[in-house]
DNA sequence: AGCACGCCGACT
DNA sequence: GTCGGCGTGCTC
């Protein structure tokens, strides 16, 4: 008998190793690497995937549990899929299982389900048949039963059944299921011809119906619904029934995916001629792609600049070859003009994954393309692991955008995890973007550029400096550079305008609208035109405060203030979604003069109604986008013109291209730009010129405006030019001297704990160790030169929120070179770390190379 | 992560 | 004297 090695579905770093299973006679032949199966694992039934066969010689057989069941026919994973996993864990120091999890669908995440029946044989004694007597009758009416279903019918008889079980007059049975839907829809299967001909000469004359639907089917031999069969023949289901009764015809159940796009049409659309500049950069790329070269690309284009012709037509290169491509897009950007784009190019052969997909619909999604049915995927973040086996081309439109960092384990950024499957592959790859990430484009820059000359337009401004990357650093993504400076049809960038509010005070205006920009909304109005105005803060009111006391509104769980929302009327947390009704007085001294500072994109939409009365807003942010396809919703109606002004969080700054907008207004620029994250200015450089981009992309010329507090701090003040290349030299020289990224690497590590003494003591004892591990690795000491150590340890320190969730949190820093083995060494101190951490109730959380620094 | 086994307080 | 609290330890 053979042994199948399985990583269990327990997300611990203590199980994080396969476990040995013999593979019983009955299963011989489906397990595969990659597989999924259902194991006995200390006492209960669980879910895990094969990473792994061996022969029974090779491992010690006698303790050896048998593998349960495997749950598919086909395996979920390829063989490839589970060494991308594997590498992920090393990359991200996250266990294998969670890993491999997050690479299947939700619909697979299979489900422990308790089954109980009644003993075979058993007697039950008069005193517990009496007392027990109703779980015995539910039972002999249905059983097996479900654990679960069983304890909401006697929701206090839980310890009952335990009680039974031990005594034996009860027994449990566990399963793995899935938390799975597979519609069926029952089908027609008309004959072979000349079997229809006689069924059909065999009609009685009267049942007119029943030959007419045969003569149908006789005309249309493919399969069809019942329903819909019906429908066409202008009869009822009886008759088909009846014909299925004589044998006439066949009817079964089929599976039948959800297609979320079904009843939309998609008109067929061509290649479009490519410009001179598009041409340029199409070029390279498609060359890499002819040639199953595994080359990265950044294509580096200004908005408006037609990078997404360019995706479309180097995808067509790649189907060619029968290869197939993924397109990753931030989920906000994975708007239905994107999927338009693909659908209308490649019709049936796109698949499209995004959160707003029912698990069902995922799933169905992700069988077309394990399938064969589908060579395009197009998605978010996750969707980089769709389980194709023969990928030709990766792209990833917004590259710098953050949602490509998952921020729950597996902390992995999908920029990385795209580039080593390309490997695996022998892909290309596509990094697009306005605004590439600081750590992308230097390293392109350092790399050299793919077109002659093209270099000039962005280098020169970017320093010596971003060479400093380590050379030696094997995992560095090393892009080609491909600039793409023209937007198509040479139309203008728009021009911005940065207004003061300092200066707005001064003059006396203190609305949130400063007079240019309120000039210029009513401007708009008069004319027919659109605006989007983004306020990146959600709610009406960002604090609360007791004008008599001081007293400031927080979240009972965490260090945050609360939010007052106008809606619902009540505070609430952003953090831990908390909730408590608005208070009339201050909660703290009964004074009536509590009030409600800040302002958030509710208030604007008031302070728009009343400044111009009759305006038409639409207002997106988290809190009118929840419900399923309200997103699209509000962006037909805008679309449609039934709107004047679109108002938003960051949700309205990315990829929306809308021809009647020719006014795009910032209220307060500066709003990210005090948060402790070093990646701060980068941000709102990044949101603001995306922004600025939606204006103007048509006939008409468009206009932006951008009020701000900080005006010249080059986050802001370098929008005004669209000067990218001048921001990335100004903000590379900064993170050099601090040898942040891309200059140096961090690994963040966050301690939480209910109590805040235990945590500092632990907090600090981590520290201390890491520290002595580095010194005796000779990691650490400056040099004589000054230059940075090859490793640091910063911290514990708290966390920017230092409490959430009722937890408190303290963090640990490492900052090290590119060329250290700084994994391999904080993985090692982790394993020590999490033994002493689960004695004291500890959690641990690693992000290796961590975008968010809150 | 759970579920077992194992040692000390409030009940029959 | 028993039921049950949840503290450590293991899971092929």
């Amino acid at each position: 008998m053979s042994v199948a090695r399985v990583i269990v579905d327990v997300p611990s770093r203590e199980t994080d190793r396969p476990f040995d299973y013999l593979i019983p006679p009955r299963l011989e032949g489906w397990v595969e690497v990659g597989s999924r199966v259902a194991v006995p694992f200390g006492g209960r039934t669980l879910q895990g995937i094969v990473v792994g066969l061996a022969e029974d010689a090779s491992v010690d057989l006698k303790r050896l549990k048998e593998l349960a069941d495997v749950l598919d026919a086909v395996p979920p994973l390829s063989a490839e899929l589970v060494e991308l996993g594997e590498w992920m864990s090393r990359r991200w120091l996250c266990p294998l299982a969670i890993s491999l999890q997050a690479m299947l669908p939700a619909a697979l995440k299979g489900k422990t389900e308790k089954y109980i029946t009644l003993a075979r044989g058993a007697q039950w004694p008069a005193d517990t048949l009496e007392t027990y007597g109703d779980l015995k009758q539910a039972l002999e009416r249905h059983s097996p039963l479900k654990m679960s279903g069983l304890l909401q019918q006697f929701p206090d008889r839980a310890d009952a059944i335990k009680k039974l079980l031990k005594a034996g007059l009860l027994e449990e049975a566990q399963k793995v299921e899935d938390r799975l839907s597979v519609r069926t829809v029952l089908t027609v299967f008309a004959p072979e011809p000349d079997a229809l001909r006689e069924g059909i000469a065999a009609i009685p004359a009267r049942a007119a119906k029943q030959r007419e639907t045969l003569e149908y089917l006789l005309a249309h031999p493919e399969p069809i619904a019942q329903q819909r069969l019906a429908e066409e023949v202008g009869t009822g289901t009886a008759t088909i029934r009846a014909l299925a009764d004589k044998g006439l015809l066949e009817l079964r159940q089929v599976e039948e995916d959800r297609d979320p796009y079904a009843g939309r049409n998609f008109p067929q659309s061509a290649p479009m001629r490519l410009t001179p500049a598009q041409a340029e950069a199409f070029a390279p790329i498609a060359g890499a792609v002819a040639e199953r070269r595994h080359d990265v690309f950044l294509l580096h284009g200004v908005t408006g600049s037609g990078k997404t012709e360019i995706y479309l037509q180097a995808i067509q290169k790649c189907l060619d070859q029968d290869r197939e491509a993924i397109v990753l897009v931030p989920e906000i950007s994975l708007t239905p003009q994107m999927v338009e784009r693909f659908k209308s190019r490649f019709g049936e052969r796109v698949a499209v994954m995004h959160s707003r997909l029912s698990n069902g619909e995922r799933y169905d999604e992700w069988r077309r393309i394990r399938d064969g049915r589908a060579q395009v995927a197009i998605g978010a973040r996750s969707a980089i692991f769709a389980p194709f086996s023969r990928i030709g081309l990766i792209v990833i439109d917004e590259e710098h955008e953050t949602s490509y960092k998952q921020e729950e384990s597996p902390k992995y950024h999908a920029r990385d995890v795209a580039v080593e499957r390309a490997r695996q592959h022998g892909a290309a790859v596509v990094l697009g973007s306005a605004t590439p990430s600081l750590e992308t484009y230097a390293a392109a820059i350092a790399r050299g550029t793919a077109a002659a000359g093209a270099r000039r337009a962005y280098a020169a401004s970017a320093g010596e400096g971003t060479t400093a990357l380590s050379a030696s650093e094997d995992d560095a993504i090393r892009p080609v550079y491909v600039p793409l400076p023209e937007r198509v049809g040479d139309r203008p960038l728009p021009g911005v305008t940065i207004v003061d509010m300092r200066e707005e005070l001064k003059l006396g205006n203190r609305a949130m609208f400063s007079g240019a920009l309120a000039d210029a909304l009513r401007a708009r109005l008069e004319r027919g035109e659109q605006s989007v105005l983004l306020l990146n803060r959600r709610g009406y009111s960002t604090f609360v405060m007791c004008r008599s006391c001081g007293y400031t509104a927080q979240c009972p769980h965490c260090d945050i203030a609360l939010t007052y929302h106008r809606g619902s009327q009540n505070l609430r947390c952003h953090y831990c979604g908390y909730a408590e009704r608005e208070p009339s007085v201050c909660p703290s001294c009964q004074s009536p003069h509590i009030r409600f500072f800040g302002t958030g994109t509710q208030k604007v939409e008031e302070a728009l109604s009343q400044t111009f009365p009759g305006i038409r807003v639409i207002r997106m942010d988290v809190d009118t986008t929840s419900e399923k396809g309200s997103h699209e919703k509000w962006l037909t109606q805008f679309r449609e013109r039934r709107a004047d002004v679109l108002l938003g969080t960051q949700m309205v700054a990315k990829g929306l291209d809308f021809p009647y907008v020719t006014l795009v207004g910032v209220l307060a620029a500066d709003s990210a730009l005090k948060l402790p994250d070093f990646r701060a200015p980068e941000r709102t450089f990044q949101l603001l010129t995306q922004v600025a981009g939606r204006a103007g992309r048509h006939e008409l010329p468009g206009e932006v405006i951008i009020q701000t507090y900080e005006p010249e701090h080059p986050s802001v003040a370098l929008v005004r030019h669209h000067d990218y290349a001048a921001f990335t030299e100004q903000e590379l020289g900064h993170r050099r001297k601090l040898g942040y990224p891309p200059f140096g690497r961090l690994i963040s590590i966050t301690l939480s704990h209910e109590q805040a003494p235990a945590l500092i003591a632990m907090g600090q004892s981590f520290a201390s160790k890491l520290r002595e591990r580095a010194s005796a690795a000779g990691l650490t000491g400056s040099n004589a030169y000054g230059a940075p150590n090859a490793l640091e340890v910063l911290g514990p320190v708290a966390s920017p929120i230092p409490r959430l969730k009722d937890r408190y949190r303290f963090q640990c820093m490492i900052k090290y070179r590119g060329d250290v083995d700084a994994l391999g060494w904080t993985a090692q101190a982790l394993q020590e770390l999490a033994e002493a951490a689960k004695r004291t109730g500890a959690q641990i959380s690693v992000d290796v190379d961590p975008q968010m620094m809150l």
